[in-house]
DNA sequence: TCTGGGGTCCTAGGACCC
DNA sequence: TCTGGGGTCCTAGGACCC
């Protein structure tokens, strides 16, 4: 059986949520991501109105605003976006047994041979589009192919609330015709590249030799070129293998200069970390610190150790023994972050850490967290010289 | 207009072992 | 008598995605 596949799309998906819920903000401009006046805030997901005054993600605010004054700037309920994301992906779940997550907002979905159930594929996706408007009010772009990477270019050609297909055996006419700028996976330092060896379409790309792809971009990056630009399945995408990793971050207004301050916010993303980690039933031997300075430098520092992280007083004296050895005092700290790499599953012999003292204190961290969860503004020093004063 | 936050994967090189 | 090759684990940095 031919094997067919779904990658299915929200429409400016926050932006979209935000419309919902307030229909007020139906027809205008909804900028998610920072309020005017907010430094050093990007733009998350503008609304299609946004985008007709040339704003679009990853854009400063500052920007947003001097292009579209009058919008409507939201800074964003990353809570609400999860409800709203996993009632949608609860809708993919009745069109297909294999629904492959890939962020917040979309998914591939494997329709092979879904057709005695929902009829051929165009109609299946048209089943699709109008339950998920119907049941949540969001609109969903969807693409059609014979392999997800297709499906997912596809997903984009015809946004928003579109529905494009690849008919299988015109994937590489499909994509030969495409621009270059249209690759998924060559980001801006490759176009720069694209740009450098007169690369202009997908095309070009088709022309040259595996040879000549792998010494411009490296083995992999040219192996998966050779194979997208002829419309073949070009997996860059996760597995489910594989390693995981949890971090939280911070950009400051203002740099920091002072050590007490800089000690604070690292305490503080301490703490999420560890209380995402005490949610996941996983554990991990290796920290990261991250440090970015005034001019944008960024630097990180990795460290394993013979054993996991079980507490957060763990977790802290670890990220703050790496953070003072990585440190340069003087230069001003713009962002600061803490996390856990090579992520595993809590083994039994963990749980023998947690016997005694070390699961009393464990318990206290908990409560801790909770209230600091729960009440993030009051509790934060509490939670700080509670642990101190150990 | 200076550039968020949370992830994944790849590469190159060093340490160490057999 | 100054030097092989493979495997594994680890670190730092970069590119990319939403």
């Amino acid at each position: 059986m031919m094997a067919y596949f779904a990658h299915a799309d929200l429409d400016a998906f926050y932006a979209s949520v935000e419309q919902f819920d307030h229909p007020e903000y139906r027809g205008k401009p909804v900028i998610v991501g920072g309020l005017p006046g907010d430094r050093r805030s990007v733009v998350s997901t503008a609304s299609y109105e946004a985008r007709q005054y040339g704003v679009h993600s990853a854009m400063p605010i500052a920007q947003a605003v001097k292009l579209c004054p009058r919008g409507v700037y939201l800074r964003g309920n990353m809570g609400r976006y999860r409800e709203k994301s996993r009632e949608i992906m609860d809708i993919f779940a009745d069109f297909s047994p294999t629904v492959q997550q890939l962020s917040i907002d979309e998914a591939f979905l494997d329709i092979t041979g879904t057709e005695a159930l929902f009829g051929p594929p165009r109609e299946l996706a048209e089943k699709l589009k109008s339950k998920v408007f119907r049941d949540t009010g969001l609109t969903v772009s969807v693409g059609l192919a014979s392999n997800k990477y297709i499906a997912k270019i596809a997903s984009g050609i015809s946004k928003p609330d579109g529905l494009y297909v690849i008919e299988p055996g015109s994937e590489e006419k499909f994509m030969r015709g495409l621009p270059a700028a249209k690759i998924w996976g060559a980001g801006s330092k490759t176009q720069e590249l694209f740009r450098k060896h007169g690369l202009a379409s997908c095309d070009d790309i088709y022309r040259l030799s595996p040879e000549t792809l792998h010494s411009i971009f490296g083995q992999a990056f040219g192996t998966f070129l050779y194979r997208a630009v002829r419309g073949e399945s070009a997996e860059l995408f996760d597995d489910g293998r594989g390693s995981h990793s949890m971090s939280a971050e911070r950009t400051f207004e203002y740099d920091l200069y002072d050590d007490f301050a800089i000690e604070t916010e690292l305490f503080n993303i301490c703490q999420t970390v560890m209380w995402r980690l005490l949610n996941s039933r996983l554990q991990s031997r290796t920290i990261s610190v991250k440090i970015r300075y005034a001019d944008f430098s960024t630097e990180i520092a990795r460290e394993t150790f013979a054993e996991p992280v079980c507490t957060l007083n763990v977790l802290y004296d670890r990220v703050s023994a790496l953070f003072r050895r990585k440190h340069r005092k003087g230069k001003g700290v713009r962002l600061i972050g803490a996390g856990l790499m090579n992520l595993e599953n809590v083994s039994a012999r963990q749980g023998e850490l947690f016997n005694g003292e070390g699961e009393k204190e464990r318990r206290l961290e908990e409560m801790i967290l909770e209230i600091n969860r729960k009440y993030p503004d009051a509790a934060l020093r509490r939670g700080r010289s509670l642990l101190a004063d150990e």
